[in-house]
RNA sequence: GGGCGUGUAGCUCAAUGGUAGAGCAGUGGCCUUUUAAGCCAUUGGUUGGGGGUUCGAGUCCCUCCACGCUCACCA
């Protein structure tokens, strides 16, 4: 895909590659003949498409013979364009819409008229100077006496065509819908599908509420490294790369949650981060290597305060960007209005299977209990894993509803205080909507002597028994030993929340740039 | 990484192993209120790449590439 010009090698300069681009390059010669620039530096506009049909409606209902006067200079991109000898209709869109513009031979001239006829193609960008007027079929136009070219565009864009029922409804035909080619062109697919670009405005909105609630609710912005010496705050393979000058591989994170806990220790009451997280792990509807995630911690509270403001922090977010805390996922209707649901990771795992696997505290029993009720396990996990296996396959998917799973077994948690009275246990939960894992939390663990020992006992397991040992970061223990008030934090995966809150089904769908392979 | 599936014109899709097609877009023509405008004519293809079977391959076989679904992986 990418051209390097260097060496000896010369560039390829671009030409058409089928019939509609040349016809295309033949209209820009043509444009040049006629000393038409065909890309305009200076450009005017006066009205958006909506401002201008807002203007006409409103003076029409007061005075119809004034609003057929308004003067505007619209611009935008041809998504129809309709020849009728004499006469030339088009819509053009800009961001916020779309307007039709009537042209006349009698009008704009000849000259123009033929410019307009030959050389005018879907996807152009023009600029339109004309008065208000309102058509014979009754749609608000522009009546153009100028016309002028914006952009000429040289490769035809999979344009769609569309009817509009009576009934608002839109009918579309040949709609551009190829899945690798809308995410590897995702100018086309943004250009072309209004439904794309309402994504990532909900995408856009909803990193917003997040930052309102949370600013309000006295959390601090801050921004912690993405290129780490160690990484850690979470089980996962990292990303590589190298500082030539310091001579140092450094790590991309794979979470955030190390370097916000020592702002605790620095006295911030309430910090949270919004940013990418990186993960060398595999891709699945509903992971991406980069991925965006939300982290905040509070001092002076613990989980049960984190869920408190969890199920409130979404709720906001649902509202602000869809209207409503009620929502629609996957043709589910999810009510995300607090409080929701609660349960013991023990109790829902011993709902849906029938298991209490504090009966089984060693892997190779859970396993057997697991086989003999039919849920499959690799022969080598641990036993958090088999825990976390479980919890995957026959709790997770029945969690549609917002439901806060609570207490996870310590060894698959090494960054959370234990239960009161219960050492296999520690005070963490899981929320779940829409069947999918949506964020992380627990009563932070503020004890050093505690957490050096859990760093080392994870250690020795993961050496043991799981390729994927996690370095000890000395410095955070450090941290640690000057205090740490006692604290809640919380992840909740952005990328997912969007999904949720779009009805989308795979994350590709939110991720402006998903990663692909490269071709 | 495993399994299943998909890949045909710019876009969306057809085509029993037997001449590669349609709609839209494009081009030429008619049309001074159209809106999926219409009517007439017309261009456009190394059927993802490579190899094989066959008189003959878009179709069957092998292989590679990409994508989708799924499993594995994923404190």
């Amino acid at each position: 895909m990418t051209r390097i010009c260097q060496g000896e090698r010369a560039p390829i300069m671009w030409q058409p590659t089928n019939t509609p681009e040349q016809d295309r390059w033949n209209s820009l010669q043509r444009l040049g003949e006629r000393g038409i620039p065909a890309y305009p530096n200076r450009v005017t506009r006066t009205h958006t498409s909506a401002e201008a049909i807002r203007a006409f409606e409103t003076l029409e209902t007061v005075n119809p013979e004034s609003a057929e006067g308004i003067e505007v200079t619209v611009c935008g991109r041809i998504v129809r364009q309709n020849l009728k000898g004499k006469v030339y209709f088009a819509h053009i869109e800009d961001g916020e819409g779309r307007v039709q513009l009537f042209v006349r031979v009698d009008n704009v001239g000849e000259d123009t008229y033929d410019m307009v006829k030959r050389d005018l193609d879907l996807g152009d960008f023009v600029q339109a100077t004309g008065t208000m007027m309102r058509t014979r079929a009754g749609e608000v136009s522009v009546l153009v006496h100028e016309l002028a070219i914006l952009a000429k565009a040289l490769s035809p864009l999979p344009i769609i065509k569309e009817r509009v029922a009576d009934d608002g409804t839109v009918e579309r035909y040949g709609a551009f819908s190829d899945v690798e080619e809308r995410y590897r062109q995702r100018y086309a697919d943004l250009a072309v599908n209004p439904d794309t670009r309402a994504v990532f405005r909900a995408r856009a909105a909803t990193v917003k509420a997040l930052r309102t609630f949370l600013d309000d609710a006295g959390f601090l912005e801050v921004e912690t490294p993405i290129l780490q010496p160690l990484y850690g705050g979470a089980a996962a393979r990292p990303f590589v790369t190298h500082h030539n000058q310091l001579h140092q591989d450094l790590y991309l994170r794979i979470s955030f949650e190390l370097y916000l806990k020592r702002l605790l220790v620095g006295m911030y009451d309430a910090v949270y981060e919004i940013g990418r997280d990186f993960r060398n792990e595999g891709v699945s509807f509903k992971h991406n290597p980069e991925f965006t995630q939300l982290e905040f911690y509070q001092a002076y509270t613990d989980y049960h305060g984190m869920m408190d403001i969890t199920e409130r922090l979404v709720a906001f977010a649902a509202e602000q960007v869809t209207g409503s805390p009620v929502i629609t996922f996957e043709g589910n209707v999810i009510d995300l209005t607090p409080p929701w649901n609660r349960i013991t990771l023990r109790d829902a795992i011993r709902q849906q299977t029938g298991i209490d696997y504090v009966d089984y505290p060693e892997a190779p029993a859970l396993h057997a209990a697991m086989k003999a009720a039919g849920i499959d396990a690799p022969p080598d996990s641990t036993w958090g894993k088999l825990v976390d296996t479980l919890l995957g396959t026959a709790v997770e998917p029945t969690l549609i509803q917002p439901t806060f799973i609570l207490d996870y077994p310590r060894d698959i948690s090494p960054l959370a205080k234990t239960v009161p009275g219960d050492d296999t246990h520690v005070e963490r939960f899981e929320m779940f909507i829409g069947g999918m894992e949506m964020g992380n939390a627990f009563t932070e663990l503020n004890n050093p002597i505690d957490q050096e020992t859990r760093f080392l006992e994870m250690g020795r397991l993961y050496a043991a028994e799981d390729e994927m040992a996690t370095p000890i970061d000395e410095d955070y223990l450090r941290a640690m030993r000057y205090g740490m008030p006692p604290s809640g934090g919380c992840g909740i995966g952005v990328d997912r929340l969007v999904m949720l809150l779009t009805d989308r089904s795979t994350i590709r769908e939110v991720l402006l740039y998903p990663h692909l392979r490269e071709r």
